[in-house]
DNA sequence: TATTAGACGATTGTCGACAATATGCATTTA
DNA sequence: TAAATGCATATTGTCGACAATCGTCTAATA
């Protein structure tokens, strides 16, 4: 189920802390899906797979926990999170409701330099053949980075860290995992780009309304990845 | 600052692990300004006080971190946060779109038993003399009871989770600390019942609107809580 | 006198081991 | 045969101790 564990082409070991190293190491294989969702986490194996004691590792499930990747279970141990069709659409829907404000607020408080910027990621995405040929998750990283800009420039910190911290990993792991949708990136990327028409009109309104409707579609379009029963992320008896 | 820090009048010991035991104890006393924001949190005096041991304690430290009641610096230690103006108003700013939401939702969702509930919680700090005198923190309470029934009904258990779980603690920290400001209680009353009205009516655009307003006007009241020049969160050199 | 270098003390980070609890299996009994 | 009970194992929760790092104080020097 899971490949290629260890990838220690680029040693992540930037962080101070081993604690603070092996919480990121487990996040991004978490939203990578190296770890399946609603599998079960073993402390000791972990230790062992990152060459850790029990210590630091135990803090960084319990961070991990704080920012919903895991669910733990007292004397029972971690599972990572699994969330249901009706959660991701809740999650969607959230988004709507913080990225449509933080649109808004970009475009009334983004700089012109910054706004050029915006344009040029756009346009990078464009020249980007994987871009063009729909190949998912290139294209959700970019996808991000769009995002991520608007999100900086509304100069909100705290709406920053929260859809950039917290929600950015949980929706992050979805959109990989459920990685490409044949006709979707082509229809997103129009709709980047009108978002950016109206930020550059400075139309607020406008463009709060439009990033509601983009990630209302991608809402929808997350519906295909439901085929059959949803599955519960808690509550098996 | 700090009168009655030990009130073990109710053990609150129900948690079957240490470390969550101390994590909500903890978080409590930050809430309630028993740790005064900004200090710098000991762990050797913490788990003495506690009377446990730092590995249970280290945890929900991490924990804490999580739900952004404590910043913490590698090799240096935590500090219980301290929100400057701005990032206050970015908070209340957040809420308004969140609630605002919910509260559309809880319009369109919560069923008549549900409404006729929530009238009842109004109808209770109505009658409560506290309330009618003004009295701060005890308004704090049932004005959450307000607005946490309305998330409860918006039935988005993810929004419950943001806005009931890690939210709410910021919130109320500062809730609780700025306590009453003389006649914000009875207008903020007023204001609810007009939501109220609006919830029953089924109209969900204009319970979102007064929510929004309801949220900014408190926004705007804890301006009066900074007078001066405003602390900074991080960033002191 | 001001500034920098060094050492001291304290706090944080990490580890290994022990105790408490849950899961699974074998055994016993109705 | 099926259900309930008890035990064995493994995992989680907790603890005390050691190592690494930071802040501060002292002192020496330009």
């Amino acid at each position: 189920m899971l490949e290629q564990l260890e990838k220690p082409a680029v040693a992540p070991d930037d962080s101070q802390t081993m604690s603070e190293n092996v919480f990121r190491r487990i996040q991004a294989a978490i939203v990578k899906g190296e770890i399946a969702p609603g599998s079960k986490i073993s402390e000791p194996e972990l230790a062992r797979t990152y060459g850790i004691s029990r210590g630091p590792l135990r803090e960084a499930i319990h961070r991990l926990e704080g920012q919903r990747l895991l669910v733990r279970v007292p004397h029972v141990g971690a599972r990572v999170v699994s969330l249901s069709h009706a959660e991701l659409v809740e999650l969607y829907e959230i988004r709507e409701s913080l990225e449509g404000m933080a649109c808004r607020l970009a475009a009334e408080r983004m700089t012109d330099a910054e706004i050029e910027e915006l344009r040029q990621v756009l346009h990078t995405h464009e020249r980007d053949a994987a871009f063009q040929a729909g190949v998912g998750y290139y294209q959700q990283e970019g996808d991000f980075d769009f995002h991520y800009r608007i999100i900086q420039g509304a100069g909100n910190r705290t709406l920053t860290q929260m859809l950039c911290g917290e929600l950015y990993q949980l929706v992050r792991m979805y959109r990989i995992q459920f990685s490409a949708t044949p006709n979707r990136p082509r229809q997103a990327f129009a709709e980047h780009h009108r978002i950016l028409d109206a930020i550059a009109d400075r139309d607020g309104e406008l463009a709060e309304l439009l990033m509601r409707r983009h990630i209302g579609a991608s809402k929808r379009n997350i519906a295909r990845h439901f085929p059959d029963g949803a599955p519960s992320s808690r509550g098996e008896s």
